[in-house]
RNA sequence: GCACCGUUGGUCCAGUGGUAGGACAUUAGCUUCCCAAGCUAAUAGCCCGGGUUCAAUUCCCGGACGGUGCACCA
């Protein structure tokens, strides 16, 4: 397949193209086409049901622009934020911070600020690396990936478009454990834009500012909670583990779910469930298994939140691109936003049995420690419970010594309490449970990759009848259209009128088809291969003459093969071979049509 | 961001210092009972800005967009 040819179809047919051409295009955004729209919106369908109703998980839908201080607290901020240094000499740019780090012990310099990254590319007469010219005194420019924006009005509230849709879902945390009622596990998907201002869009979808991500957050409890593996454990992968990747030699390990978990390969059990039902997934919607991989990612590459993680990968155009992240995010982004944000961003777990637990308290008496320490009375107050939880046995004497920074800038000093003010006791407390952070797992699918995926493993050409005939050998879940209606020649009324009734008929039981009665009979069966439409019903004079039922003709898109269904019939049938049904059975239930056409 | 190359109807291309031509597609009509058939007609284009020139789609400069490589990044 010649990426060029796919792309020319996908501008011509209404697949996909550049934004904005009349204003000179804008790099890095797309517009779907009437039949792009239709083929993602299939995707992201059929995604919504294995992901989100098959799984029993809920979806919500958060807004795109949020405000700085989510990004601070997930670290997109620091992170997303690339320290650029331009040569003066040859015009390249480098990552100052790898430049950094590559002449010396500093390991992670993108966290230095910019000035003192210019400083130490002058100390250390750091070199461009594409010219050799110095670079000692030029200027290292932030370029962050995230879109800025302003909330409201006049300077208003600086705030950024999303860079991925997984923090709406995690600000929001607290409020949709509510709706689980507490209970893990349980996932949250989302459908929706992201953005990201990347310096160099490239590749058609492959890299946008603006692309659509669906993903699952799957919150689990880590020392409770294993997934359904059974369901999986027999689906086959190929899997690209990074020590392969490191090999000299390394090689594709084809293997189960099952076993892959079990040896290890896959560290995380739910990562490893995730990817069984990801490479279902990708079946059912038409990914060429051949052309599809696992790859987990290297040390080096992974992000800022990811403990373990894979990628779902296919090849597309002799490339293997990312068109799914699995990552194993740990607690790190419901931590962080339970320290940078006001809610508690935690789950109650219940324990068994209730504990009974003896727990060391201090209750100081508060109207003798605020006379004697003033200003410092609460910093008592503090010391000593903290005391008690560590050395109950200090409590013992008559007094009870502990540290206190003093207030006013003075040194830390010692003070010391009387036991009886501290009003040291142990007390027996019944405990139900604790407040855990719980992990996340997050499948993190590109619709725009997957839509990308699907038309350049489904674009074919064949010859049916001498001719060639470029076709898109979409499953008919996600096709754009389920089935086109014509009437087989246009000067006679009956057949006319017919394939408009057809056509009515089969959109009122909610079929998505296309009617079209321009052209010769040959000529629209290619319009509709070139779309990918599965099924073509086509009115023809035996259908009509003859005593029994009105049938029309189906012709199956791959091989052309014709079957001849009663119009009452019809609608039924386009459903089912719509929901997964084979031609082949109606190949065996219908009386096919002799059409001399052959293809190869 | 850098370098090189490119940008002409919907699509793919040809061409020119005096504003353009083909193929396919599309539309209408004729024809037509199963795979891009035929006939007739029609619609439709020089990426944007500036410069040189009597005149620029063409030459020059800049920009936008695209492709490739580098860099960067999912």
């Amino acid at each position: 397949m010649a990426d060029a040819d796919l792309v020319e179809l996908a501008k011509r047919r209404g697949f996909f193209f550049g934004s904005n051409g009349a204003y000179g295009g804008t790099a890095g955004f797309y517009t779907f086409g009437p039949q792009g729209a239709a083929l993602k919106r299939n995707v992201e369908d059929a995604w919504r049901d294995r992901f989100t109703l098959q799984e029993g998980n809920r979806e919500i839908e958060a807004p795109t622009v949020m405000p700085e201080a989510v990004f601070e607290a997930s670290g997109h901020l620091d992170t997303f934020d690339d320290m650029l240094v331009e040569c003066a000499e040859c015009g390249s740019s480098h990552r100052a911070d790898h430049l950094v780090e590559a002449v010396t012990d500093i390991e992670d310099a993108e966290a230095l600020p910019g000035e003192e990254v210019e400083e130490l590319i002058a100390d250390n007469d750091i070199a461009c690396p594409t010219c050799g010219a110095e670079l000692a005194g030029l200027d290292v420019e932030d370029f962050n990936l995230m879109f800025a924006t302003d909330i409201g009005p006049g300077d208003g509230q600086p705030g950024y478009l999303r860079p991925e849709t997984a923090q709406g879902i995690f600000v929001e945390f607290p409020r949709l454990k509510e709706y689980a009622r507490g209970n893990l596990p349980f996932g949250i998907t989302q459908i929706g834009p992201a953005y990201r201002n990347e310096i160099s869009p490239r590749g058609g979808l492959l890299r946008l500012r603006e692309f659509t991500q669906a993903e699952l957050e799957q919150f689990i409890d880590p020392e409770a909670d294993e997934p359904p593996l059974d369901r999986v454990r027999d689906v086959d992968v190929r899997l690209y583990p990074a020590t392969e990747q490191q090999a000299e030699d390394g090689d594709y390990l084809d293997t189960t779910i099952g076993e892959a978990v079990e040896e290890g390969v896959i560290g995380s059990p739910w990562v490893g469930y995730y990817l069984g039902v990801a490479q279902e997934w990708y079946e059912r919607i038409g990914v060429d298994t051949n052309r599809f991989r696992f790859r987990q990612h290297l040390a080096g590459e992974r992000a800022h939140y990811a403990a373990d993680c894979w990628d779902a990968e296919s090849e597309v155009d002799g490339d293997w691109i990312e068109i799914a992240g699995f990552a194993y995010r740990g607690d790190y982004d419901l931590s962080k936003h339970d320290a940078y944000g006001d809610d508690s961003f935690t789950v109650f777990k219940r324990y068994d049995e209730p504990k009974t637990v003896e727990r060391a308290t201090v209750d100081p008496d508060m109207s003798v420690l605020g006379p004697e320490f003033g200003g410092d009375a609460a910093a008592v107050a503090e010391a000593l419970e903290t005391l008690a939880g560590r050395d109950p046995d200090a409590f013992e004497g008559d007094t009870v010594t502990v540290e206190v920074d003093g207030s006013g800038g003075d040194d830390a000093r010692e003070v010391a309490v009387d036991a009886e003010v501290a009003n040291f006791s142990v007390e027996t407390v019944t405990e139900n449970g604790e407040h855990i952070t719980p992990h996340v797992v997050e499948p993190s699918f590109g619709v725009g990759r997957t839509v990308q995926t699907l038309l350049a493993h489904a674009y074919e050409t064949d010859e049916v009848d001498g001719e060639e005939r470029t076709y898109l050998s979409l499953a008919p879940e996600v096709a754009p259209r389920d089935a086109a209606v014509f009437p087989l020649v246009t000067n006679d009324d009956r057949l006319v009128a017919l394939a408009d009734r057809v056509a009515a008929d089969l959109r009122a039981a909610g079929l998505a088809v296309a009617h079209d009665d321009s052209g010769s009979i040959g000529r629209r069966y290619r319009r509709q291969d070139e779309v990918g439409t599965p099924f073509c019903v086509t009115v023809d004079r035996d259908g009509i003459e003859g005593d029994g039922p009105e049938t029309v003709t189906v012709r199956e898109r791959d091989s052309a093969a014709q079957i001849r269904v009663p119009v009452d019939d019809l609608a039924e049938e386009l459903a089912g071979l719509r929901a997964g049904g084979s031609f082949d059975d109606l190949l065996d239930r219908y009386e096919t049509v002799e059409t001399d056409v052959e293809t190869e």
